[in-house]
DNA sequence: TGTAAACTCTATACTAACTATAGAGTCAAG
DNA sequence: CTTGACTCTATAGTTAGTATAGAGTTTACA
């Protein structure tokens, strides 16, 4: 099976496989006598492995050690369940980051209070610093 | 007040500012004989309705919509709402995302079952595709 | 006055994980 | 034999900066 079935079939672009293969992420398939790389069923369960990781945003090289662990069966498995909890964290900490930008943002867009343009509108107001907010100290 | 001084006083980094600068968020400044960038305190306050936004996590091509309404004041502020509240949008869904992606890992975290090496480990195994998975189907 | 340290300048490369293009070569069908 | 579909490599672009290299400028001090 050439690249362009590849594709298809793993719905990764063809791009992205050539991508995976430069990063080491695949091994190089071999090539035809034309230079077209030639594919077997095999790196389709690669790919898919690489896409199940990245549904789960691990990183592309969490990945690779993911992959190199597999190839070496009799290592403790303790690696790959610290990866899962440190990414876990990471996980936890952007989700935290953006409720309270979420928090924000709403409060923000209350400030407009119905203006009809920008130099009225609080929005704009709100996101400049101290010194040009309120001059005259008449906010509540 | 030259570059550095104002990389203190904003917090922003020498870097970030002259970036600013040639993506045009701040305009470039005077100079001096010896071509160093001589500012005043106004890009100061502009810096810091730049970091302002950026904590919002909005794009530096948002902040840059944003500066050219602060610099024509008549128009209407609906556009400044519809950003916001697109912002929201994004927001939420990446939240969303990051829900449904932590309680995936939490699953795959618990599918190691305390195996003692890596070709035991349910983790992997949880990842490969079904191809690959308990080809003797003993998995409950 | 000389010089060394601290500062600034531009230009370039790097980050992550791809995507998109240019320009060339290969292959199959009609 | 030509057309179109496919593939190849190499390069540039994306975001929002960070990190150099190598050169020039300014300030402090002996």
């Amino acid at each position: 099976m050439k690249i362009g079935e590849l594709a298809k079939r793993s719905g990764c672009s063809i791009q992205t496989i050539r991508y995976y293969e430069k990063e080491g992420l695949i091994s190089a398939p071999e090539r035809t006598e034309g230079n077209f790389r030639l594919y077997n069923s095999v790196v389709l369960e690669k790919l898919s492995f690489i896409k199940n990781c990245r549904a789960l945003d691990l990183t592309l090289s969490e990945i690779k050690h993911l992959v190199s662990l597999q190839n070496s069966p009799g290592t403790p498995c303790e690696a790959v369940n610290e990866m899962i909890d440190t990414h876990l964290l990471v996980v936890e900490s952007r989700i935290s980051d953006l409720k309270k930008l979420h928090g924000d943002l709403k409060q923000l867009r209350l400030k407009c209070g119905n203006a009809r343009s920008v130099d009225q509108c609080g929005i704009l107001g709100e996101l400049l610093p101290k010194l040009e907010r309120s001059p005259s100290g008449t906010r509540k």
